[in-house]
DNA sequence: CGTGGTGCTGCAAAGGTTTGCAATGAAGTA
DNA sequence: TACTTCATTGCAAACCTTTGCAGCACCACG
C-alpha cells in the first residue's frame, strides 16, 4: 500500500469514480473517505484509501472549489518581484498558508495599476482572497474590487478594509533625528513612487523630525523606486548642497550611492545616505548602507493571517441561494501598523554641525544595532485581528 | 454601454444564468457569446453584452476549465525567489504568456524537493502546464510528475522532457580563457549545489579550457548558491592559494568578494573573481563583477512558448471517454541551448603570469563588453520548437 | 416483539460552464 | 412548389466533486 504505485504511464486523469469503481463503493463513500473520514467504516476506509492511492487518484481541487466555494489558494499581487523588498514577505506568507494548509499563487503587475486589477479578476474565481501589496492602483477601485474576492492590502491604508502597514513614519522620524545627531541641518528626502502610501507617510513624519530638530528639508521627486531612480537623481542632490539623504527605498539609496561616486562625492564623508527596508543587498554595498528595517516577513504573515480570519466567516458561494446574509457586515475592518527599526552601517557620518567631542553613535531609541526583534506590532496584533 | 456598471454591491457572484434571464436568450447563447462570438446573431450578441457589462458577469475560469480542461493558467515553479537571478526569468515569462492570453502563478519552494513535489500536485488541476526551474529532485521525479501535468524544464536536462538550458559550458569556457589571457595559471572553481546540472557543465567545461591553456584548476565544493555560502568559503581560497576564482553564480562571487575582504585579501589586486548570472547587483558592488551573462529572458520566453507549444496539441481531458489519443507520442522532447556571454568589469586583473607589454583586455571572442544580444539561441530555436 | 437510535452507505441534486445535436425559420435553388 | 442549405438558437449531457436526505441493517432497551 505504501509504494504500489503501479508505474502504468496514465496521462488519463484518474477520478473518484475510477476510485468508487475500483473499491466497490460509491462514488459519494469515496468523497466523504477524504473529506470526511469520521463518516465512514474504518474497513471501507482502509479499502478506499489502498485503491486510491494504487490508481494515483488526486482529488479535482477545481471541480472541489466550484461546489465548496473554497479553493484553498491564496492569490498574492506585487508590484515588482524584482524589487528585492518582496521576496521574504513572499515567502513569509508562503509558509505561513502552507501551515494553514493553503497554497499562495505570486502574480507580478510590472507596476502597472491596469496588470493589478485584470490580475484580481483572473485570480477571483480560482482563490479565496488575494493580498495586495503595495498596489498602484486607486482607492476607490481597490474598494470596488473587493467585493469580488476578499482582499488585504499591505502597504496602503484603504478605509474599510483590511491593511497591514509599516510604520514607515517612525522609521523616516528615527532616520532624520539619527542624522540631526550626526551634526546634519540641512537634509534631502527622495521620494518615491506618487501614489505610493508609504511616500506620503515618510515625507509627513520627516517634515515633522527636521522641523523639531531644526533642519532643513528638502523633497527631491518623485523618483522611481529603483537604482535608476536613485542614480538619475545624484547630480540635482549635489546641486542642493545638502549633507544628507533619506532615500524612499534601499535601492535607490544604493543608485544614489553609486551616482555620487561618479559624480566624485563621497559617502558618507561628504554626504551621509539612509536608505528605507534593510535589503539583504544594504549589508553588500560598500559602504554599507544605514537603514529602516521594515518587518516584511511579519506583514507577510499577519497578512495572511487577516485573509483567512476573514475568510473564514464567509464561505462564499453558500448553499442557500439567496442574498441571506446581510452585506457589508462581514467586512473586517482591522488594520495593523507594524514596527521599524533604524540600522546604522557606514553610508551615514558625522556632519557639518557635529560635536566633535562626541563619538559618532546613535542619537535615540534603545540599543539601535539591529534589534533581534523588529516586528512586533504596534497596535496589538492580536486585537486588532481578533476583531 | 460603456460605463454603466451599476453599482449594486453585488457581493452574490453573478452567473451565466442571470445574464441568459436579463436578456432574454438562452445559457448556451451567452456561454457561445463569450467562446464563440461568430456563432450568434450580432443583434443578440450585443445585447448578451450589455446585459452581461452592466450585471458585472464574469466567467468563472474554474467552471469553464472542469469542462474544456484548459485554464490558461501557467505554473512556474521557483527554487528562491530571493534569488536575483529569477525575477527577470519570471517577468519574461509572464509578459510572454500574457500575449497568448495566459496567466502565470508563481511558487517558491525554498529549494525542498519535496515541497516542489507538493506544489506540481497541487498546482496540476489549475494549470494547463508547469515550467520547472532550476528543480533539486530526482529526474526520475521529475519524468514521474511530467505524467500528470504537461511539464517543460528550465536549467536541467531531462532526457525525453522539453527543456532550456542555457550554456554554462561555453560560459566557463570563456571565464578560464580570460583568466588564463590575463596570466593565471591558478584557478580555483567555487562549486554550487551537487544536484544542478549547471553545475556539472561548468565542472566538465572548466576543466577542459584550464587543461587546454596550461592552467590548473581546483575544484571547491559543493556550496550553497548565495553570498553566505561564498564568504563561508573565502578562508579556504585564500589558504589554495590560487590567484583566480570562477564561482558557480554571482551571488557566491559576491559573497566570497566580502569574504577574502574581511580577510584583507583584495580583489582584483590579489585574486580575480568571475562570477555567473549578471544579476543586476552584479553591476552595483564595488568592484563591480566579472560575470558570465545568462540569458534568463530569453530562457523565460522560450519556456512559455514550447510547454503552449506542446499543450495546444494535446488539449488534456477530451470529450472523448476514452484512451483514444495514442499514448506517449505527443511527447515534444525538444531541448533548447542558450547562448551566454562573458561580461568584463572590475573584478578581475592581471595575474602573476601577465605579460606586462599587453594591456589587460579580453583574451578571445568578438566583442566581449557586453554585446547587445545575448540569448540568442545556438541550437536553432525555432526548429526546436517546432519539431 | 416493537421502538428508537446509531452507524454506514447510496441516491441525486447542485455548482457554472461548454458543446454535440436537433429544431426552427428563412433564404436560395431547381 | 418542393427541396436543400444556412444561420441561429435551444436542449441536455457532461466535467468532478460535495452534501442533505433517505434507506438499511443492526443493536439495545423496554
Amino acid at each position: 500500500m505504501t509504494a504500489t504505485t503501479s508505474d502504468e504511464g496514465a496521462a488519463v486523469p484518474v477520478t473518484i469514480r475510477d476510485v468508487a469503481r475500483a473499491s466497490g463503493v460509491h462514488i459519494s463513500t469515496v468523497s466523504r473517505t477524504f473529506s470526511a473520514p469520521h463518516l465512514v467504516n474504518p474497513e471501507t476506509r482502509v479499502r478506499v484509501l489502498a485503491c486510491a492511492e494504487d490508481l494515483g487518484y488526486r482529488p479535482n481541487r477545481a471541480a472541489r472549489a466550484l461546489i465548496t466555494g473554497r479553493t484553498h489558494n491564496i492569490g498574492l499581487i506585487i508590484a515588482d518581484i524584482a524589487n528585492p523588498f518582496f521576496p521574504p514577505l513572499i515567502k513569509a506568507a508562503e509558509s505561513q498558508a502552507r501551515h494553514r494548509d493553503y497554497h499562495v499563487f505570486v502574480a507580478d503587475t510590472n507596476e502597472d495599476p491596469t496588470a493589478e486589477e485584470e490580475l484580481v479578476h483572473a485570480l477571483a474565481k480560482q482563490v479565496d482572497g488575494v493580498l495586495l501589496c503595495s498596489p498602484r492602483m486607486s482607492n476607490s477601485l481597490i474598494e470596488q474590487l473587493s467585493r469580488e474576492v476578499p482582499l488585504v492590502v499591505v502597504n496602503r491604508q484603504v478605509t474599510g478594509l483590511p491593511c497591514v502597514l509599516m510604520d514607515v513614519g517612525q522609521g523616516a522620524r528615527s532616520a532624520i533625528e539619527h542624522l540631526v545627531g550626526l551634526g546634519h541641518r540641512s537634509i534631502a528626502l527622495l521620494g518615491g513612487p506618487r501614489s505610493s502610501w508609504t511616500n506620503r507617510e515618510m515625507r509627513r513624519a520627516a517634515s515633522a523630525a527636521a522641523r523639531a530638530g531644526g533642519a532643513e528639508l528638502t523633497v527631491l521627486g518623485p523618483n522611481a523606486p529603483t537604482e535608476v531612480g536613485g542614480s538619475a537623481i545624484a547630480e540635482q542632490v549635489r546641486r542642493s548642497g545638502v549633507s544628507a539623504v533619506l532615500a524612499y527605498n534601499d535601492l535607490m539609496a544604493i543608485g544614489l550611492i553609486e551616482g555620487l561616486d561618479a559624480l566624485g562625492v563621497r559617502v558618507p564623508q561628504e554626504v551621509s545616505v539612509v536608505g528605507v527596508d534593510d535589503i539583504t543587498l544594504s549589508r553588500l554595498t560598500r559602504p554599507k548602507l544605514t537603514t529602516v528595517a521594515t518587518p516584511t516577513g511579519a506583514a507577510g504573515r499577519t497578512a495572511v493571517d487577516m485573509l483567512l480570519q476573514q475568510d473564514i466567516e464567509s464561505p462564499r458561494g453558500a448553499r442557500g441561494s439567496g442574498a441571506g446574509t446581510a452585506l457589508g457586515v462581514r467586512r473586517t475592518t482591522a488594520q495593523v501598523m507594524l514596527q521599524t527599526d533604524l540600522v546604522i552601517r557606514d553610508s551615514t557620518g558625522p556632519g557639518p554641525y557635529a560635536r566633535p567631542a562626541r563619538p559618532l553613535a546613535a542619537p535615540r531609541g534603545p540599543d539601535p544595532h539591529c534589534p533581534a526583534g523588529p516586528g512586533t506590532p504596534t497596535t496589538a496584533t492580536g486585537d486588532a485581528v481578533a476583531s
